[in-house]
DNA sequence: AGCATCTGGGAGAGCGCTCTATCCATCAAA
DNA sequence: TTTGATGGATAGAGCGCTCTCCCAGATGCT
C-alpha cells in the first residue's frame, strides 16, 4: 500500500501503469491512444476506462524523443542586430501589424491543435539562443517577421536545416518560401488616387530604408506618380512608428508648407501625420489628403477615419503557416511563394 | 566508410559521437556541456573542441524527458467559453494590451533564454487542448490572462497541478498566484480629477460586466463621484473595443446631451468616445473632459492626446513572468499577489 | 605510515514513449 | 491435412540525455 501511494505521490502514471490496469501491453495502450492499427473494441473499450480511472496523460518529451517530432511552430520577430531604425525591443509587439500576424498564425495552427512559441531575435545574443533552440529540435520549425533587410536568420535557418517560411521576400533571393504583399502595387494605388483626387504637391513619409516592404511602397508610388507627370516628390524616412510618422511629416511642412496630399508607408506613421496636420490646423482630406498603408486597426481609430492600402496581414499569416505545416509534413518538396494583392480602402482622409 | 557516411545522413550526432571524438565518456561531455561538477580545463577543452567538429547540438525532447523541464512557459489568452462579451477569437492580439503584456512577458524571460508559449483558450475545446499540452508538460508553467471573470481556466490549472499566475485577480478567491492592478484606485483618481476640472454631468463608459476590472474601475469611479455628491451617474457597457466605446457614447449622448465629462475604463474605447465626441461637433477637453484607462499607445494616438490612468502593463506582466519562474524553481513555496497602483497621466482630453 | 577526504572521471541505469519484429490464434485455400 | 494469409497482441529495442553510483588516484591529517 505504502508502495502505491508513494509511486503515485513520486511519479505520475506512464503507460507501463495504464497497461497493467487494463491487463494488456505496453503497446496496446500507444496503439489505442494514438488510434492506430487494429484493436480490439473491447480491448479498446477497457483500455479507455483504464486512462480515465488512471488519469494518464502521456508524456510529450518521452513522444517527441522518438517520434522527432516537438508539436510546436516557432514565430520568430527578427531584426537586424544593431537595430540603428525601426522599433526596437519589445515595442515590437505594440505594432497592431504584430498582433495581426498572431492572430493569423492562430487562425491556421488551431485546427492542428497546435501552438506558437515566440521567439524574439533582435540583438545577436538572442539571434543565438533561439537558433539553439530551433536546431534542439524543440520547435518544427520557424515563421520570420523580420524588422530588417539585412535580417541573417532567414540564411541561417536554412543552413541549419530548419523548416522555414519568411513574412516578407528576402532582400537577396534565398530558396526559400515566404508570403508578401505586391507592395509596389499598393503604392502605386495610393499614388493614383491622391492624383486623381488632384493633390500635385505630394510628400511621402517612407518606412526604415533597411526595410524591403518600405521601400517597394516607396517606389511603386514613386514610379506611378512620376508617370503622371510628377519625379520630384518630396520625402522623409521615418520608423514605422506613430512618433517617428509625426517627425517626419513636422519636418516634410516645414520645408514644403504647400503640401496638399501625404502618403505613409503605415498606418501608423499617418496617423502621426494626421495629428500632427490637425495641430498645425490643416483640414484632412479638404487642405491635405492622407493615404496610408496597411488598414490596420490604427486606421479606423481616429478621425477622419484613414484612407489605406490594405494589406491582408491574417490571411498572409495563415499562409505563411500553412505552407510552414505543409513543409514539414512533406520536407521533399521545394519552396513555394505566394504574394498577395493590395486594394485600396477609400475612406476619409482622401 | 559507408556506415560512417550513412549515420552521418541518418542519425544528428549525438552526446556519444562527440564523446568518441573527445576520447571521453559520454557523462564527462554531459558535464562539460552542463558547466556542473569540476572537469580537468585539458579535457574540458578537447570536449569543446570536439562539440565544434561535430556541430553536435543537444537533443531538447531528450533532456526534457530526464531532467522533467520543457524550458518553455506558456501564455494562455483564455476567455469564458461564452464570449457573449468582450472581444473574440483573435481580435484579442489586436488589442494593444496583448502586445503590452507579451512585450513585459520578454523582457523577465529574456535573460533566462526562455521563451513563451502562446495558447488561445477562448472556447471549450481550445481550452482542452490548451489544458492537455499543459500537463503533458510542454511548458514549465502558465501565465494566464482571463477575458472573463468565469474563466475556469485557473480552478483547472490549479487542479492539474500546473505552476501558475494571473494577470488580474480571479473573480472568486483561489489560491493561486496573481498580479493586478489597484483598479478600484484607478477608477477614483479619473473621478477626482474630472470633479476637481468641474465636471458634473458626468456618464461613464463601462467595460463588460463580467470583467473583474471593469467592475472595479467603475465602482471606484462611482464611490468617489458619490463622496464628491454625484451618487447617480448614468452608464453604458461597452466591451472594450473602440468600436464597442462609439455605440456607447453615441447611445448615451443622445440620452443625455448635456453631458460634460466621460470616464471610460479603457483607451480604446475612450478614443472611440473622442472620435464620436469630435463627429457630434463636441470639443474635448472644452465641452466634454474625456479619461481613459491603461495609458496604452491609443491613448496618444490621437487628438487631443487622451488623460489617462496609468496601468503599467509591461512591469506588471514581467513580475508575473518572475513569480512563475519563481514558484517553478521552489514548488513549496505559495502562491503570491503582487498589486500595483495606478497613477494619473494627464494630457489634454481633460 | 595509515586513514579519511576530496577530485576527476566512467559505467550504466533509467526517463516514458514508439515501433519493428515476432508470435499465436484463426481461417481460407490447396 | 498442410500451407499460407491474416488479424490481434506482445516483447523488447531503442530514442538521446542526465545523474547516481562507483572507482582510482591525489591530498590532508593524525
Amino acid at each position: 500500500m505504502s508502495e502505491v501511494l508513494r509511486s503515485a505521490v513520486n511519479r505520475s502514471t506512464t503507460l507501463e501503469d495504464v497497461a497493467r490496469v487494463a491487463g494488456v501491453s505496453r503497446a496496446t495502450v500507444s496503439r489505442v491512444i494514438n488510434g492506430i492499427r487494429n484493436v480490439d473494441p473491447a480491448i479498446q473499450e477497457s483500455v479507455r476506462l483504464a486512462i480515465a480511472s488512471t488519469g494518464y496523460v502521456p508524456n510529450g518529451a518521452a513522444r517527441s524523443l522518438v517520434t522527432r517530432r516537438a508539436g510546436s511552430l516557432a514565430l520568430v520577430v527578427s531584426g537586424s542586430g544593431a537595430e540603428a531604425d525601426g522599433p526596437a525591443g519589445g515595442e515590437v509587439f505594440t505594432d497592431p501589424f504584430f498582433g495581426r500576424v498572431v492572430s493569423g498564425v492562430f487562425q491556421a495552427l488551431r485546427p492542428q491543435g497546435l501552438h506558437p512559441v515566440l521567439m524574439l531575435a533582435d540583438a545577436p545574443e538572442a539571434r543565438e539562443q533561439a537558433l539553439a533552440y530551433l536546431r534542439q529540435g524543440n520547435a518544427d520549425g520557424a515563421m520570420v517577421v523580420s524588422t530588417h533587410a539585412e535580417d541573417p536568420m532567414p540564411a541561417l535557418l536554412l543552413e541549419a536545416g530548419v523548416p522555414a517560411v519568411l513574412f516578407g521576400r528576402p532582400d537577396r533571393p534565398l530558396p526559400i518560401s515566404c508570403v508578401d504583399l505586391a507592395n509596389r502595387d499598393g503604392g502605386r494605388l495610393a499614388a493614383d488616387h491622391l492624383h486623381a483626387r488632384g493633390c500635385r504637391r505630394v510628400v511621402t513619409i517612407a518606412g526604415p530604408s533597411g526595410v524591403r516592404a518600405a521601400r517597394d511602397r516607396l517606389a511603386g508610388f514613386h514610379d506611378a506618380m512620376a508617370r503622371h507627370g510628377l519625379p520630384y516628390l518630396p520625402h522623409a524616412e521615418a520608423d514605422f512608428t506613430q512618433a517617428g510618422g509625426e517627425r517626419a511629416i513636422t519636418r516634410l511642412l516645414i520645408e514644403h508648407p504647400d503640401t496638399d496630399g501625404v502618403f505613409a508607408a503605415n498606418d501608423l506613421m499617418a496617423q502621426g501625420a494626421l495629428a500632427v496636420l490637425r495641430d498645425h490646423g490643416r483640414r484632412v482630406p479638404e487642405d491635405v489628403a492622407v493615404v496610408g498603408f496597411d488598414d490596420s486597426s490604427a486606421a479606423t481609430a481616429g478621425r477622419p477615419l484613414l484612407t489605406t492600402v490594405r494589406q491582408p496581414v491574417e490571411e498572409m499569416a495563415a499562409e505563411m503557416t500553412r505552407i510552414l505545416l505543409d513543409h514539414i509534413a512533406r520536407p521533399e518538396r521545394g519552396a513555394t511563394s505566394v504574394i498577395f494583392e493590395p486594394s485600396l480602402v477609400v475612406r476619409q482622409s482622401a
